[in-house]
DNA sequence: GAGGCGTGGGA
DNA sequence: TTCCCAAGCCT
Protein backbone atom coordinates (compact mmCIF):
# COMPACT_ATOMS: atom_id res chain seq x y z
CA UNK A 1 0.00 0.00 0.00
CA UNK A 2 0.95 3.65 -0.86
CA UNK A 3 0.84 4.99 2.48
CA UNK A 4 2.95 8.60 1.25
CA UNK A 5 -0.36 8.38 -0.86
CA UNK A 6 -2.49 7.92 2.18
CA UNK A 7 -0.88 11.13 3.93
CA UNK A 8 -1.44 13.11 1.54
CA UNK A 9 -4.75 12.28 1.01
CA UNK A 10 -5.95 12.74 4.82
CA UNK A 11 -4.01 15.83 4.62
CA UNK A 12 -5.99 17.42 1.84
CA UNK A 13 -9.20 15.83 3.39
CA UNK A 14 -9.00 15.74 6.94
CA UNK A 15 -12.19 17.56 9.06
CA UNK A 16 -11.02 19.84 11.68
CA UNK A 17 -12.61 17.66 14.63
CA UNK A 18 -12.45 19.39 17.93
CA UNK A 19 -10.16 16.61 19.61
CA UNK A 20 -8.33 17.04 16.52
CA UNK A 21 -6.45 19.97 17.83
CA UNK A 22 -5.38 18.90 21.45
CA UNK A 23 -2.66 16.14 22.96
CA UNK A 24 -3.84 16.18 26.21
CA UNK A 25 -4.49 12.60 27.46
CA UNK A 26 -8.04 13.08 28.96
CA UNK A 27 -10.01 14.78 26.33
CA UNK A 28 -8.26 12.31 23.83
CA UNK A 29 -9.58 9.39 25.69
CA UNK A 30 -13.23 11.11 26.17
CA UNK A 31 -13.11 11.49 22.77
CA UNK A 32 -12.32 8.17 22.53
CA UNK A 33 -14.99 6.71 24.46
CA UNK A 34 -17.52 8.66 23.23
CA UNK A 35 -16.33 7.79 19.25
CA UNK A 36 -16.26 3.92 20.38
CA UNK A 37 -20.01 4.03 19.58
CA UNK A 38 -21.19 7.11 17.51
CA UNK A 39 -20.22 9.05 14.26
CA UNK A 40 -18.37 11.75 14.31
CA UNK A 41 -20.22 14.91 13.95
CA UNK A 42 -22.93 13.76 16.47
CA UNK A 43 -20.22 13.68 19.22
CA UNK A 44 -18.63 17.08 18.77
CA UNK A 45 -21.22 18.56 21.04
CA UNK A 46 -21.12 16.02 23.27
CA UNK A 47 -17.38 16.39 23.79
CA UNK A 48 -17.59 20.09 23.53
CA UNK A 49 -19.84 20.49 26.89
CA UNK A 50 -18.21 17.30 28.33
CA UNK A 51 -15.31 19.06 28.10
CA UNK A 52 -16.49 22.29 28.98
CA UNK A 53 -18.09 20.92 32.06
CA UNK A 54 -15.43 18.52 33.02
CA UNK A 55 -12.28 20.13 32.18
CA UNK A 56 -9.85 17.28 33.87
CA UNK A 57 -9.44 14.00 35.07
CA UNK A 58 -9.84 15.25 38.73
CA UNK A 59 -12.82 17.04 37.69
CA UNK A 60 -15.00 14.04 36.53
CA UNK A 61 -13.40 11.61 39.01
CA UNK A 62 -15.04 13.53 41.35
CA UNK A 63 -18.53 15.23 39.41
CA UNK A 64 -21.33 13.60 40.51
CA UNK A 65 -22.68 10.45 38.78
CA UNK A 66 -26.15 12.36 38.38
CA UNK A 67 -24.30 15.37 36.05
CA UNK A 68 -21.82 12.48 34.11
CA UNK A 69 -25.11 10.61 32.89
CA UNK A 70 -26.72 14.27 31.77
CA UNK A 71 -23.72 15.25 29.85
CA UNK A 72 -23.68 11.46 28.42
CA UNK A 73 -26.86 11.65 27.96
CA UNK A 74 -28.26 11.14 23.96
CA UNK A 75 -24.88 9.45 23.39
CA UNK A 76 -26.20 5.18 24.51
CA UNK A 77 -24.37 2.72 26.42
CA UNK A 78 -24.66 4.38 29.92
CA UNK A 79 -22.67 2.11 31.82
CA UNK A 80 -19.11 3.58 29.54
CA UNK A 81 -19.97 6.70 31.22
CA UNK A 82 -19.26 5.17 34.36
CA UNK A 83 -15.91 3.48 33.26
CA UNK A 84 -14.88 6.85 32.02
CA UNK A 85 -15.66 8.28 35.01
CA UNK A 86 -13.85 5.15 36.95
CA UNK A 87 -11.07 5.56 34.62
CA UNK A 88 -10.67 9.51 35.53
CA UNK A 89 -10.31 8.54 39.49
CA UNK A 90 -7.23 5.93 38.62
CA UNK A 91 -5.45 8.98 36.55
CA UNK A 92 -5.91 11.13 39.46
CA UNK A 93 -5.10 8.96 42.48
CA UNK A 94 -1.85 7.43 40.36
CA UNK A 95 -1.77 9.30 37.22
CA UNK A 96 -1.76 7.43 33.64
CA UNK A 97 -1.05 3.99 33.82
CA UNK A 98 1.86 2.68 31.18
CA UNK A 99 -0.58 0.42 29.77
CA UNK A 100 -4.06 2.26 29.07
CA UNK A 101 -5.72 -1.07 28.83
CA UNK A 102 -5.59 -1.31 33.07
CA UNK A 103 -7.86 1.47 33.25
CA UNK A 104 -11.76 0.37 32.99
CA UNK A 105 -13.36 0.72 29.19
CA UNK A 106 -9.95 1.15 27.93
CA UNK A 107 -9.19 -1.97 25.52
CA UNK A 108 -6.86 -2.69 22.60
CA UNK A 109 -8.02 0.19 19.80
CA UNK A 110 -8.56 3.40 22.10
CA UNK A 111 -5.47 2.29 24.37
CA UNK A 112 -3.06 3.04 21.04
CA UNK A 113 -5.26 5.54 19.67
CA UNK A 114 -5.04 7.52 22.90
CA UNK A 115 -1.26 6.50 22.86
CA UNK A 116 -0.50 7.49 19.63
CA UNK A 117 -2.24 10.76 19.90
CA UNK A 118 -1.34 12.28 23.06
CA UNK A 119 1.92 10.61 23.32
CA UNK A 120 3.22 9.98 20.01
CA UNK A 121 3.78 6.38 20.42
CA UNK A 122 4.30 4.55 17.41
CA UNK A 123 1.45 1.96 17.93
CA UNK A 124 -1.22 1.23 15.07
CA UNK A 125 -4.67 1.77 16.25
CA UNK A 126 -7.26 -1.36 14.72
CA UNK A 127 -10.86 -0.62 14.73
CA UNK A 128 -13.23 -1.91 12.38
CA UNK A 129 -12.37 0.47 9.96
CA UNK A 130 -8.73 -0.51 10.14
CA UNK A 131 -10.06 -4.32 9.80
CA UNK A 132 -11.96 -3.83 7.03
CA UNK A 133 -9.49 -1.44 4.61
CA UNK A 134 -7.02 -4.32 5.22
CA UNK A 135 -9.14 -7.23 4.92
CA UNK A 136 -10.70 -5.82 1.58
CA UNK A 137 -7.31 -4.89 0.21
CA UNK A 138 -5.26 -8.36 1.25
CA UNK A 139 -8.12 -10.88 1.73
CA UNK A 140 -9.40 -12.69 4.89
CA UNK A 141 -6.72 -14.21 6.09
CA UNK A 142 -4.31 -11.11 7.01
CA UNK A 143 -3.47 -10.42 10.54
CA UNK A 144 -5.03 -6.89 10.79
CA UNK A 145 -2.82 -5.73 13.76
CA UNK A 146 0.33 -7.42 12.65
CA UNK A 147 -0.53 -5.99 8.58
CA UNK A 148 -1.50 -2.46 10.56
CA UNK A 149 1.77 -1.89 12.34
CA UNK A 150 4.23 -3.25 9.55
CA UNK A 151 2.56 -0.55 6.82
CA UNK A 152 3.12 2.30 9.99
CA UNK A 153 5.76 4.33 8.83
CA UNK A 154 8.23 5.65 10.89
CA UNK A 155 7.32 8.48 13.81
CA UNK A 156 4.07 8.93 11.86
CA UNK A 157 1.74 6.79 14.38
CA UNK A 158 -0.76 9.41 14.65
CA UNK A 159 -1.51 10.48 11.02
CA UNK A 160 -1.10 6.77 10.09
CA UNK A 161 -3.65 5.91 12.26
CA UNK A 162 -6.26 9.53 11.71
CA UNK A 163 -5.65 8.43 7.91
CA UNK A 164 -6.55 4.71 8.18
CA UNK A 165 -9.94 5.12 10.18
CA UNK A 166 -10.81 8.46 8.01
CA UNK A 167 -10.49 6.36 4.96
CA UNK A 168 -12.43 3.27 6.35
CA UNK A 169 -15.09 5.76 7.06
CA UNK A 170 -15.73 8.27 3.99
CA UNK A 171 -14.35 5.81 1.10
CA UNK A 172 -13.85 2.50 2.11
CA UNK A 173 -17.38 2.34 3.68
CA UNK A 174 -18.84 -0.74 5.23
CA UNK A 175 -21.64 -0.65 1.74
CA UNK A 176 -20.84 1.02 -1.31
CA UNK A 177 -17.29 1.49 -1.28
CA UNK A 178 -16.26 4.67 -3.11
CA UNK A 179 -12.85 3.25 -4.96
CA UNK A 180 -12.52 6.00 -7.99
CA UNK A 181 -12.39 8.41 -4.87
CA UNK A 182 -9.98 5.64 -2.86
CA UNK A 183 -5.98 7.34 -2.67
CA UNK A 184 -4.47 3.75 -2.03
CA UNK A 185 -6.82 1.56 -4.65
CA UNK A 186 -3.80 0.04 -6.56
CA UNK A 187 -3.37 -3.26 -5.61
CA UNK A 188 -6.44 -3.45 -3.88
CA UNK A 189 -8.20 -7.13 -3.97
CA UNK A 190 -11.28 -4.98 -3.77
CA UNK A 191 -13.09 -7.55 -1.63
CA UNK A 192 -16.82 -7.65 -0.98
CA UNK A 193 -17.96 -9.67 1.87
CA UNK A 194 -21.61 -9.84 1.62
CA UNK A 195 -23.01 -9.01 4.98
CA UNK A 196 -24.13 -12.69 7.14
CA UNK A 197 -28.17 -12.90 6.63
CA UNK A 198 -28.68 -12.97 10.56
CA UNK A 199 -32.65 -13.85 11.56
CA UNK A 200 -32.97 -11.75 14.96
CA UNK A 201 -36.19 -9.39 14.00
CA UNK A 202 -36.95 -9.00 17.73
CA UNK A 203 -38.41 -5.27 18.16
CA UNK A 204 -35.70 -3.53 19.77
CA UNK A 205 -38.50 -1.57 21.90
CA UNK A 206 -39.39 -5.21 23.04
CA UNK A 207 -35.66 -5.54 24.51
CA UNK A 208 -33.87 -5.46 27.52
CA UNK A 209 -31.43 -3.04 26.66
CA UNK A 210 -34.04 -0.62 25.26
CA UNK A 211 -35.62 -1.05 28.98
CA UNK A 212 -32.46 -0.19 30.63
CA UNK A 213 -32.58 3.46 28.40
CA UNK A 214 -35.55 4.33 29.60
CA UNK A 215 -35.25 3.75 33.16
CA UNK A 216 -32.17 5.89 33.25
CA UNK A 217 -33.36 8.57 31.48
CA UNK A 218 -36.74 8.41 33.72
CA UNK A 219 -34.56 8.55 37.03
CA UNK A 220 -32.46 12.19 35.31
CA UNK A 221 -35.78 13.66 33.95
CA UNK A 222 -37.38 12.99 37.70
CA UNK A 223 -40.12 10.85 36.17
CA UNK A 224 -42.01 7.46 37.41
CA UNK A 225 -39.89 4.34 36.76
CA UNK A 226 -41.26 2.47 33.52
CA UNK A 227 -42.01 -0.55 33.34
CA UNK A 228 -43.12 -3.30 35.47
CA UNK A 229 -43.11 -7.12 36.77
CA UNK A 230 -40.24 -9.06 35.45
CA UNK A 231 -39.14 -7.27 32.70
CA UNK A 232 -38.31 -4.29 34.50
CA UNK A 233 -36.96 -6.13 37.49
CA UNK A 234 -34.40 -8.01 35.23
CA UNK A 235 -33.57 -4.10 33.74
CA UNK A 236 -33.24 -3.03 37.51
CA UNK A 237 -31.14 -5.63 38.11
CA UNK A 238 -28.65 -5.61 35.48
CA UNK A 239 -28.33 -1.75 35.80
CA UNK A 240 -27.44 -2.07 39.53
CA UNK A 241 -24.58 -4.61 38.46
CA UNK A 242 -23.58 -2.19 36.08
CA UNK A 243 -23.82 0.61 39.22
CA UNK A 244 -25.69 2.72 37.14
CA UNK A 245 -28.44 2.48 39.69
CA UNK A 246 -28.98 1.75 43.70
CA UNK A 247 -31.60 0.30 44.93
CA UNK A 248 -33.39 1.32 48.79
CA UNK A 249 -34.36 -1.27 50.61
CA UNK A 250 -37.94 -1.25 49.39
CA UNK A 251 -36.06 -2.01 46.27
CA UNK A 252 -36.57 1.25 44.68
CA UNK A 253 -34.58 2.94 42.25
CA UNK A 254 -32.55 6.03 42.23
CA UNK A 255 -29.43 6.99 40.60
CA UNK A 256 -26.03 6.69 42.72
C1' DG B 1 -16.41 -16.71 22.10
C1' DA B 2 -21.00 -15.26 21.78
C1' DG B 3 -23.98 -12.03 23.68
C1' DG B 4 -24.98 -7.77 26.18
C1' DC B 5 -24.80 -2.93 26.10
C1' DG B 6 -28.46 2.87 23.76
C1' DT B 7 -29.28 6.29 20.77
C1' DG B 8 -30.43 9.22 16.90
C1' DG B 9 -29.56 9.89 12.02
C1' DG B 10 -29.55 8.33 7.28
C1' DA B 11 -30.93 5.01 3.60
C1' DT C 1 -42.04 3.55 8.07
C1' DT C 2 -38.78 0.41 9.00
C1' DC C 3 -34.29 -1.08 8.94
C1' DC C 4 -29.43 -0.61 9.80
C1' DC C 5 -26.08 0.93 11.80
C1' DA C 6 -21.52 4.10 14.16
C1' DA C 7 -13.65 5.26 15.99
C1' DG C 8 -15.32 -1.37 21.28
C1' DC C 9 -15.17 -3.44 25.59
C1' DC C 10 -16.41 -6.70 29.09
C1' DT C 11 -18.09 -11.08 30.85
Amino acid sequence: MDVDALLEWYERVRRPLPWRETRDPYALLVSEVMLQQTQALRVVPYYERWLDELPTARALAEAPTRLVLELWSGLGYNRRALALQRAAVHVSEHGWPSDLTELPGVGPYTAAAVGSFAWDRQEAAVDTNVKRVLTRREGLEVDVSARANELLPAGRAAPFNQAMMELGATVCRPRGPDCAQCPVERGCLRLVVAPARRAKPEKFEESDRYARGRIVAALLAGEPVPFSGERRERALTGLERDGLIVRDATGHPRLP
